[in-house]
DNA sequence: GTCATTTGTATCGTGCACGATATAAGCGAG
DNA sequence: CTCGCTTATATCGTGCACGATACAAATGAC
């Protein structure tokens, strides 16, 4: 039942890992978009979310959830404050009462058009080569889509 | 003073950008550790700091900070959490009052020490040849390398 | 020595993420 | 038709991240 049947490991440097490089570069990059969002009043996480309405607009909560990988419980909140702030609306399909359609309004349109110039805008700044940038989203959306199909492992360590 | 000098930008799709796709792998790695920390009771943040320890025991809450790249206001309350599970011990700095010690108990060891076997669990749990997971590490960690240097942009969109 | 400045840590407020739970609408078997 | 089941969304509690702020210890100018 225990696990002394493993190595005992050597010293591990997190900076050599695969996920805590993941994890900080994710992070990193969020602190790089903040300076760029925060004259247009939005988060990362919205500004996902405008991008992803600005290439399918008029769609479900659950539809948004599988294009960015967040559940409901994370987008609800995150949809009643871009609400809030006049970025998006939401209504009730009528066919299907408990689907929720979010469309962008006008001002959300035109926040999420000024954000989709945001991309390129980055990657100017980044000092890497382009190439270099490809492959980096290359290998990295190669890893989000194995690990979308994949389940967690459940042996305890 | 405007920013009508740029192009309207067409569509664009979150999953054909680079810090959508580290976002999104982020968290996914994030869900998949999650059931093998859960039995030791540690969150992945705590699971870095335990290996981060480990990998050099004894050290202030800024040297952390300068290794996970995380702050302060991040660190404290995430020490202060470990402490009360009997995971590290936080002691002042006898020639220098201001800085705080933390080091990990007898328990932190243990938990780290399984902690520390993880990493090789879970790649051999992931559907993708090593060369391109060493691949996928040493650009990631090029691009966490460079995002610690430079600093965010100041330009609205 | 004294005081301004810097350094190291902690606290507070807000917004994610996510497990657990709730609830209401559709759906299907009988 | 009805009851159980699935589906779609929402709510709640906890733990990050991080900007802003606070504060005490160290440092330095004088």
């Amino acid at each position: 039942m225990s696990q002394n049947n493993a190595e005992a490991p050597e010293t591990i440097d997190p900076q050599a890992m695969l996920c805590f490089n993941l994890y900080a570069v994710s992070h990193a990059f969020n602190r790089f978009y903040q300076p760029i969002l925060d004259p247009l009043g939005i988060t990362y996480p919205q500004y996902l979310v405008l991008l992803a309405l600005r290439h399918e607009d008029k769609r479900g909560v659950g539809s948004l959830g599988r294009e960015l990988m967040l559940d409901t419980n994370t987008l609800s909140p995150l949809l009643k404050r871009m609400e809030i702030a006049g970025l998006v609306g939401r209504t009730r399909q009528a066919d299907d009462e408990r689907r929720v359609l979010v469309h962008l309004t006008e001002r959300g349109q035109e926040i999420a058009a000024r954000a989709a110039q945001i991309p390129d805008c980055i990657l100017s700044c980044l000092d890497m080569p382009e190439s270099d940038l490809q492959q980096a989203t290359e290998i990295v959306s190669r890893l989000r889509r194995m690990l979308a199909d994949i389940d967690p492992p459940k042996t305890p360590a």
